[in-house]
DNA sequence: CTCCGCGCGTGTTACGTATAACGTCCCTCG
DNA sequence: CGAGGGACGTTATACGTAACACGCGCGGAG
């Protein structure tokens, strides 16, 4: 089985005996009072008999467009961003669009030049929750860019964002309401926007009610062995008169650690600890007890991005969209153990 | 702001005052002995001046190759899945290999020509676990193929794969040893080669031991609720005298919704009940009790397949490589209660 | 003195496709 | 009967890059 060249249009001409230029006509359906339907038909038949496929570099080349997009997420392997990055390969299979995906390798360090490394030829660019630097290099592409989950920015570029002020609130006012005012906070030690809306708007929440007061702050990994951890040192410090009733973790993972470590402690959940999540991960089903969090959009995100893309590629002005985030009360919540 | 087009070789040619000739030859670092010192700075100075970017479709084009690999998943948002996928996206990285991603749209129906929705110029495909109508598309593209997790083939595609059957005799052989002599198989409802494996395996295994026999099989779509909804089918019908002693579940997310039906049904796992599942998903630590699974080396995998490829493109002959599983004896396995 | 070889560069071409700009018929209408 | 125009195709060209095949001086060997 000697490799055989990949046929070319050429070739397709040929053997059903019109020229490479009518080829072309028949394959982008540009044919109709162009061609005869015989010919449109021998066209049809020559390709499916050589399996020919066109070159897409050729067609990128001529065009001036590719029809592709480079879609960089920090980490496929965090189900958040999975689901983002469904959202937005659906919409793009819908639209006919190719997808090039592009995963830094590793959090520390210079990244490697996206556009270098994407080998394909791309049109814009979809980007999510990435730190400043990162940013910065993708700017430097002169590609129309989208950037998800990020701090919005000037004009340029289009955003869209879960609304993580609404969601942070929306918890912070269920515990309250619950009657919650020792409040203790598992942060992601992660340095991105949606990090910092969620810290902000909950000290924000809490200095508007009397007594509610933050207790303890940490930061960790956001893995459930970083939650466990954080939760640990936060529980393990105050046991007894000013621990706190309430544990806001900014991830699912984060929360289910924290669960973890309330057990080893021998606290009880939601009974003498409250603990909320972020993002509705599977996870938050799947263990007891099911866990209270904020849901966020996360394929409506990717998808709205997509389309803001494409939007951008079609000569719209950028714009700034913000997705709603609704609370799951669940069973992880409930109010605080009677004071002594 | 207009718009200004992206400079291209020519432009960086007239700015440093040299041919488009030779500012190609100093990007492809291909000048030593062919240009002087003075003047490969003068272009590099030029690039970084006009923000010079090589235009890859152009590139390709001329190349006839793209240095760019077609991956194909069933669906990220399959942790296994997106594990997989990083583990070729590093090596991509890492060899300087673009990556195209595509995931078929749905379940059901014919899916598009992955070749045609990728946009991008592509030398070689990388896809896993697919369902044998789609891997009919994927080889009428003419490229180099390597499958993951898959069937193995003829001659001509290289497979990667976990050793499922190894996996799935050590689950089979470390409830035989704990005792257990009644079983039910949850099974994944995907018909696949790695879960036609796992039936066949366990039934093997099973057979081979007096007295132990499978009480039940139900198949289930992989996510807590397909299992949650499965096990309880298993456990309901059989209360009492002649039930299952040991779930073997095809997937992490199976057994913790085995755990769940359990928990619902007054079972106490593993006291009344030993769980088992597959892959070491990071839900199998969240839960409680943490899972006996089976951890495939998800990465490695996608690691040993983008290899595989990058070879086959090299011009090496196709291999079948395939990879240890390992049993990880948690908490959810223990020795059967004692019969009445 | 001639001629070869080397150091340095440049002109030119081809990759495969899409499309603008042209022909040709042949039919119809004035 | 001639002009006009529609239906049908083709020729030619450009997209941006890589690299082959040549120059052109100049210095040293024969």
């Amino acid at each position: 089985m000697s490799i055989r060249p990949r046929p070319t249009s050429r070739d397709v001409a040929e053997r059903a005996g019109v020229s490479q230029a009518t080829v072309s006509l028949v394959l982008r359906d540009r044919w109709r009072g162009r061609v005869s339907p015989a010919r449109v038909e021998a066209v049809r038949a020559a390709v499916a008999e050589l399996g020919y496929r066109p070159n897409l570099a050729a067609r990128s080349l001529r065009l001036g467009r590719a029809r592709t997009a480079l879609v960089v997420v920090p980490a496929l392997t965090n189900e958040f961003f999975a689901r983002m990055y469904a959202g937005a390969a659906r919409v793009a299979a819908g639209e006919d669009v190719g997808v090039v995906l592009y995963v830094p390798p590793d959090e520390r360090g210079p990244a490697p030049d996206p556009f270098a490394s994407a080998g394909a030829a791309v049109d814009g660019v979809l980007a999510s929750s990435m730190a400043a630097e990162s940013l910065a290099t993708l700017s430097q592409g002169g590609l129309p860019l989208v950037m998800l989950d990020s701090e919005p920015r000037g004009p340029g570029t289009a955003t869209v964002n879960p609304d993580i002020a609404d969601g942070t609130r929306q918890v912070a006012r269920h515990l309250l309401g619950l009657g919650h005012r020792r409040f203790a906070h598992l942060a992601a030690e992660v340095d991105s926007w949606t990090f910092r809306v969620r810290a902000r708007v909950l000290a924000e929440e809490l200095a508007a009610v009397p007594g509610a007061r933050l207790v303890a702050a940490e930061r960790a990994p956001i893995t459930v062995r970083g939650g466990l951890g954080a939760a640990e040192r936060v529980l393990a410090g105050a046991r007894g008169k000013a621990g706190p009733t309430a544990l806001v973790c900014d991830d699912d993972l984060l929360a289910v650690g924290a669960c973890k470590a309330a057990r080893r402690l021998g606290l009880r959940v939601p009974e003498e600890l409250s603990v909320t999540g972020f993002d509705d991960l599977t996870v938050a089903t799947a263990v007891e007890p099911e866990l209270t969090t904020v849901a966020l959009p996360a394929e409506d995100l990717g998808a709205a991005g997509m389309h803001a893309l494409l939007a951008l590629l079609a000569g719209t002005s950028p714009a700034t969209t913000v997705l709603p985030a609704a609370l799951l009360p669940r069973a992880s919540t409930a109010p605080p153990p009677p004071g002594p």
